[in-house]
Formats: structure tokens, sequence, C-alpha cells
RNA sequence: GCCGCUAUCGUCUAGGGGUCAGGACACGUGGUUCUCAGCCACGGGACCGGGGUUCGAAUCCCCGUAGCGGUACCA
């Protein structure tokens, strides 16, 4: 088996076109076949090696790693149509030769004339033949006299075109409803039926997995493989991926590029189980399933036939469940350039990544993303009594039965840094029997003149992480933080001053 | 317009002539003796409409309707 993906460089990466990649990689992987990357670039005008470099480093990103492609090589390249136009035209020739296609010297204004009268008279607009009569003779003449005519296939007529798709089942089309199509434009560059072809038969590819956009391309694209003598291979189209208002995905609904996805602070492995779950279910009631699961269930027979909504919040907790599970080591990596980006690491030190290894673990499964982790760790590098009491959230606290007693208490009962768990809750102890606050009405104001916040991780973790944290030399980069004694002093200050 | 594809909770889906129509996300309620988030438990929630075939249709067939795709010298 050997399938391909057949990305065009025009872009970055959309999701749903990495859906049809990995539907692509999948079933080669449970099947031992091939994964083939071919770059259709024929359209000089949008296409750009950025975007080509783009589109290579996010499968690579997903998991999707290739056999055979444009950087990898193989033994079916090369692997980018711009590469590999001899071969186009060299197949051309053989259909004009062939008499399965001609030269057409119809002008732009012309065919849009016609098709405008076949709209109007309530027929499927489509070429009305004019050059086909055109002997090759005369066609060479012309093209020696300077006119730089297109080569169109000839379909023929009144025929029913049917292929089986192996999700759908079997598809007809007549072929009365199909104009000679453009196999050759007049500079000379392929069309994307003629060039898909030409490459998928020469690659030998077996399975052909795209997206359901490409239905109706198929009958011409059948045509053409018995003009040019080769098989057709197997078909499979995929239904498209909607936005929650059931148009096509597109930037409106918000993020649509893998590229997007990884800034944001996605992790690989949720995009790809996400992904692969429209459309498609492994069956049975477990959904979260590692890619060579999903690989080794993957069948195209199970692949659904209608389109799906993209949702981002089922993708969210998809990526909530793997920052869970990743290691720790690996999230602080993922992690750093946001804390970078906020100022909270100065620069990478191996003492700074430790302190972010520690103080992870407590934030992660409580965001959707990693870009979220700087904002919930915030409370450690930043803290600034006066700015915090100037929030309800933090002020209201001050109204609660106690609580500021137990703010005016708390200085003198950090006597020493509370440096783990137990020294933080033997802290809390003193301060309950000074002032017999407990539980919520002790918890609570402890958190607004520690952290600043009415909300955060456990204290259990949060306070020696701010401990940890005040004790790190200047040269491990990370920004100051201050010690919980010195903030509830402040904060007591801050309260009295109020 | 024409051609094609599609249609189960709000969303992703399982099922495929007789099921209490199952699961997941989201949502609601409660719990988690510091909070938010998370997590756990429980709960509400669906077979597009109409005909037919059949003892019986969400399931098969037909017709509508709706959505999407195509109808390019884009891919």
């Amino acid at each position: 088996m050997r399938v391909r993906f057949a990305p065009s460089p025009t872009g970055q990466l959309h999701v749903g076109n990495a859906r049809t990649a990995l539907f692509n990689w999948l079933l080669a992987h449970g099947k031992d076949g091939t994964f083939i990357l071919r770059i259709e670039d024929t359209d000089a005008e949008r296409s750009t090696r950025e975007s080509e470099a783009g589109i290579l480093e996010d499968l690579r990103w997903l998991g999707l790693d290739w056999d055979e492609g444009p950087d990898v090589g193989g033994l079916h390249g090369p692997y980018r149509q711009s590469e590999r136009l001899h071969l186009y035209a060299s197949y051309a020739n053989e259909l004009l030769t062939g008499d399965h296609a001609y030269y057409c010297f119809c002008s732009p204004s012309r065919l849009d004339e016609e098709r405008k009268a076949d709209l109007a008279a309530g027929r499927p607009p489509k070429y009305h033949g004019t050059c086909r009569s055109i002997s090759i003779e005369d066609a060479r003449a012309r093209i020696d006299a300077g006119e730089r005519p297109v080569i169109r296939f000839k379909i023929p007529e009144n025929v029913d075109i049917a292929f089986q798709d192996l999700v759908r089942g079997e598809v007809t089309f007549s072929s009365d409803v199909i104009g000679d199509p453009v196999i050759v434009r007049s500079d000379g560059r392929p069309q994307y039926n003629f060039a898909v072809v030409v490459d998928d038969a020469l690659m030998e590819i077996t399975h052909v997995i795209r997206g359901e956009d490409h239905i109706s391309n198929t009958p011409r694209q059948v045509l053409l493989y018995r003009a040019l003598g080769f098989t057709p291979p197997e078909f499979a189209h995929l239904s498209l991926v909607m936005g929650p208002d059931h148009t096509p995905l597109s930037k409106r609904h918000g993020a649509t590029s893998v590229y997007e996805f990884r800034e944001r602070g996605y992790l690989p492995e949720a995009l790809v189980n996400y992904l692969a779950l429209i459309g498609w279910s492994p069956g049975g009631d477990q959904e979260l399933l590692p890619i060579q699961e999903l690989a080794r269930r993957f069948a195209l027979e199970d692949v659904g036939h209608s389109a799906g909504v993209f949702d981002p919040e089922k993708l969210a907790w998809m990526n909530r469940h793997y920052m869970k599970e990743a290691a720790p080591a690996r999230l602080a990596a993922e992690t750093a350039r946001f804390f970078l980006a906020r100022g909270y690491l100065r620069r990478r030190t191996d003492e700074g990544m430790e302190y972010l290894i520690s103080v992870l673990p407590m934030a992660v499964g409580s965001v959707d993303r990693l870009e979220e982790i700087p904002d919930r760790l915030k409370f450690l590098f930043e803290f600034d009594p006066i700015a915090a009491l100037a929030r309800e959230e933090v002020a209201g606290v001050l109204h609660e039965a106690g609580a500021r007693d137990v703010i005016a208490a708390l200085p003198d009962a950090i006597d020493r840094p509370l440096a783990d768990r137990e020294s933080f809750r033997a802290m809390a102890n003193r301060v309950k029997d000074r002032t017999g606050m407990k539980a919520k009405a002790l918890f609570h104001p402890i958190r607004i003149a520690l952290t600043g916040e009415g909300g955060g991780p456990e204290l259990d973790l949060a306070v020696p992480a701010i401990e940890r944290g005040a004790a790190l030399p200047s040269s491990a980069g990370v920004a100051p933080i201050v010690a919980c004694r010195e903030r509830a002093v402040a904060f007591a200050a801050a309260v009295t001053r109020r």
C-alpha cells in the first residue's frame, strides 16, 4: 500500500488538511504501507518555499513522518511538481498524439460568455468543444504563428463514469456534465487534475485519500488514468471539517492552522487525537488513544460520511489530559518560551528550568493550554498588595469575619521560610490558635495576603513554591520572587493603611 | 441553475429491521472540610420531514428539505 499527502504550499497547514494527512498516515502505519509527501506547487503565483517549509515542520511536529518526500527523497521522485514539468509535458504529448487531447485557442472572454449563456439557459456550464476539431497540424501552425493555446482533454460523450469510493461506495457521474478540462495551461504548466494523475500513477499510489472537495474531480481523473493507460487507484473521500456555524472552518472561527495551535500551547498528541475523532471513531468507549493505537484501529470503512464541526472545547479537554500526562521536563521545555515572553524567566538556565519543572505540575491540569500557564503562576512573580486590594476579588475577602485578624497575625507567624507543606500547615495552625479562625475563614485571608489573588493553586503547593523561588540566586535567570514573610508584612501594612 | 455527497443529543460519535438508542465534549446539580480551575458522582438532552416495504423502521427504498462540495488556464 502506498498513500500520499499532497499539499499546496500556499499558506499554513490547515487543520482540515492535517486531518487528511493524519488519516493517510494512520492507514499507512496500520497496514505497513508507505506514506509519501508530495508538494503540489504548480500554482507558481501562490506557492512559496516558506510555506512548504512550514508545512513540513508542522507535519513533523504532529509526528506525521513520511517515507518519501521532497526532503528525504525516494525512488519515485522528484516530489515537487515544479520539478516534474518534463513528465507532464511528455504525457500531455502522448495524449495529444493518441487523440485524447487537443489544443484549444478559445479566449477567456469567449469562454466566459459561453459559461454565462449555459447558466442562463439552465444547462451545466461546460466547454462547448469549439476547438475539438482543429487538426493537430493546423494547431501547430497557429502555435508557430505565435498563438498560445491550452491543451484540453477529450471527455467522451454520454457515458457514465463510476468508481468505488472506499468510504462512500459507488459514485457515478455522467460525462455529459463534464466539459473538456484544461490539462496544460497556455504557459505550459500542467493543471491540477492532470498533474495529480500523472504523479499518482508514476508514484504508484494505491490509495488516494483526500478531501471530499475532490470527489467531483475524480471522474475526469479516472478518464485520464484510462487514456494514459494506467490503472486507477482506490479512492476514498473524506468529509470536510466545519466551523460551529457549519460553514467551512476559516480564520473567523479562530485558530485554523496547525502552526497557530502549536503557538498557543497545544500538544501535538492532543491535536492528533482530536483530529482523528472527527469523522472517525475507534469503536468502544475509549477516545483518548495514542497515535500508534489509532493507527492500529484505523479502517477506511469506519470513516463517517458527513462533515464534522471542529469543537475547540473538546480539543481543550484533550489538551488538558495530555498536559497532565506529559513529563514535567518536557512541559517545562515547551512552556519556557511563554515564561520568557512574560519576563518571568529572563533566560534559560539549568536552575531556572529546574524551578519551572517544580512549579509546573500545580498549574497543569487546570489550564487548557501551555500558553495559559504563566498566568496561572503569575502570583509567584508578581506581588503587589496595593494593586491586589484594588480588585474586588481580593478586597471582598476583607469583609469576611476575622479576615483582618488573620492578615495581621500572619507576619509574626511566619518566623522562618515555609519551605514545605508541613511548615506551611504548622504556620497556619499558629494563626488559627491566635485568631480562632479556621477552614475557609483562615485560608482565604492567607491566600490573598500571600498571593494577592482570590483563587489559584492549592496553598500547600503554592506557598512552598514561593519560598523556593525567593531562595533562588539571581544567576538562575528567574524574575525576583518575594518571600512569604515579606509578602505578609507588606500586605498587612497595605490593609492597615486602607 | 446543473451535478454530486451528506443527514442520530448543542457538538464529535456508537448502533444498523424488535436496544431502556450507548459513550465523549459541552451544559445543569451535588461532592471534593481555603478558593478558582480541575477531578468525582448524578441529571437533562437526539434518530431532518413525508410517503412506502414490513407483524414491526432511527435502521431498507422513494420523494422532499437542508447543509456541504463541484461546476476555473486554484488546488
